[in-house]
Parts: structure tokens; sequence; C-alpha cells
DNA sequence: GTAACTCGGACTCTATTGGTCGTATATCAA
DNA sequence: TTGATATACGACCAATAGAGTCCGAGTTAC
């Protein structure tokens, strides 16, 4: 399968609906929720992520919640997701990095055309920012 | 994860090797596993699918195995991805047809532009066809 | 008839993911 | 100062999917 874990959804939809309030006021992590019936735990974990990462502010406490803080024009897709993942989403075990890149596969011979997908994939995420999805 | 499953990958690997054959000899599934280091059983259920598919023709018995019985070039790679996997893989849940495409995602808010990079990655599969990984 | 194949279901094991819980910490207002 | 309301964060459990195995059955060439 291909496909993009919850966390990478739920954090999509929530930095979405942060970034659609125009006004300064914060947003918490219980209104998302709320709203579009997200586990809140998983959500918060979620937005702490985004927020480690420079995406969102965080403010504790009362009246507390999560602002924007970047131009959403500026924010691709893809920091996004690497954001919540902590990597970048490789279609085929052979094509990541690391020690763990090839164990089997050293007489792989699909990793050249496979690369061409990636790059096609890598690029529709780098190519489309926060600003796009709004 | 964005993913392709470890079958889609033998199965690349294994009708890559049998279109490769120039010559109207069939190849064995226990061939294309020794080579490449493949499970047997996995490779051959693979095999099976691809087979059922229509994509290559299976010979039983002695001396039997599989031959390709289409033109590589007009394979497309998203078509031996969808023989084995049953589905066209989807990057998130929303997207996918079927009953259970958006249970809690009612306001979901991400689908749209998510279709776009859905389609991106289809399209990418789609116009690769086998010729251009052998 | 037997050896060498494919066929196909059932099964186990393991990793990943989704989701929960408990607790600590920060902030504001009464 | 105290309590309500937030985030922060690690530990934990449960469900699912994925990878891989096993075994019996059917087919064909020799």
């Amino acid at each position: 399968m291909v496909r993009l874990s919850k966390r990478v959804e739920y954090g999509l939809i929530a930095i979405r609906d942060i970034a659609s309030r125009t006004g300064g006021d914060l947003v918490t992590a219980k209104e998302i929720s709320d709203r579009y019936g997200i586990p809140y735990d998983l959500l918060a974990k979620v937005l702490q992520r985004l927020s480690k990462a420079g995406l969102i502010t965080s403010h504790q406490g009362v009246r507390g919640g999560y602002a924007l803080t970047v131009d959403p024009r500026q924010v691709q897709v893809s920091a996004i997701i690497h954001a919540i993942e902590g990597t970048t989403p490789v279609i085929a075990q052979c094509l990541s990095d690391g020690p763990t890149s090839c164990d089997v596969f050293n007489v792989c011979t699909i990793k050249s055309p496979l690369t061409k997908v990636q790059a096609n994939i890598e690029r529709a995420f780098r190519t489309m920012t926060l600003a796009e999805i709004v």
C-alpha cells in the first residue's frame, strides 16, 4: 500500500485549520479535535511535532493554544510531512538511505526506474504550499 | 509512510526479469527466487497474481514456468501494481472509494488538495511502461 | 509412475500504526 | 495562592497489515 499515515492526515487538517484563522487568536487542540472528530491525544502529539519543527507556536496555560508562525505561501507540504514523520517518505525500501537500504537488493534491478517516480512524488509535495490547501 | 509493498517490489523485479528473456523459453519461480534472493513462496504467489491478471502465462508441470504474454511497451507499471495489490494505491483514506472511504472525515478539508498529488502519482505509474524498466 | 513444476489456501510472526493513559508543567484569573 | 485550563511527553495497549512459511493438490513431460 501507498498511504500517508493518519498522523499526517490529521496534521494537514489541523495546520490548515490553524492557518485559516485570520485574527491572531490561538486555536486549542481540543477545538480542532472536536471540529473534525480527531482523537484528542493523537492530535495533541501531532501538534507538538509541528510546534517543535517551528511551523506553529504553542502557548501553554489558560487561553493558550496554537498559532501559525510562518507564511502559508512559504510552507511546503513536504515540510509538514517531514515535521510529523521525521523522515521523507520513500516509495520503496531500496530508495531509502541508511544501513538497511538495500540488504537483499544488491541485485535490485528496479531501483533506477523507481527513482523517477520517487522524484515525481517529492516534487508534487514540495511544490504544493500550505497556502494552496487552505 | 508512503511505501510500495514488498509484493510489488518483488513483482516488478520478477516481471522485469521475465521480460528480459529474449527467446520464448520459460522462467521458473525458483530461478527468479534464487537469482534475486526473494523468498520462493512469496514470489510464487505474486507470480500467480500476475498470471491471473493476464500479464504473464503459467505453464505447469516439468519444464514449466512463466513467460510474458504482452508487449512490454504496452504494459503500464500501474497495471502491474494493480494486478498484484488488487487495488490502485491511494495516498489517503479519504481518497479511496468504498464504504470506509471517509467515515470520520465528513468534514475532511484536505481531500481536494491531496487529489492533485494523487493524480500526479497515478500519472507517473501510468506513463511508465514495462519496457522502460527493462 | 515419478519428478518437477504451478496453484492456492491457511497459518504464524512481527512491525507499524492508531489510539489511550497518566503525569508533569506552564499560565492566567479570581 | 489556588484552581481551572492549556500544552508536553513518555509509557502503554490494541488492531491491523505486512512478510514470510507450510502444506496439500493439480498438471505435465519424460
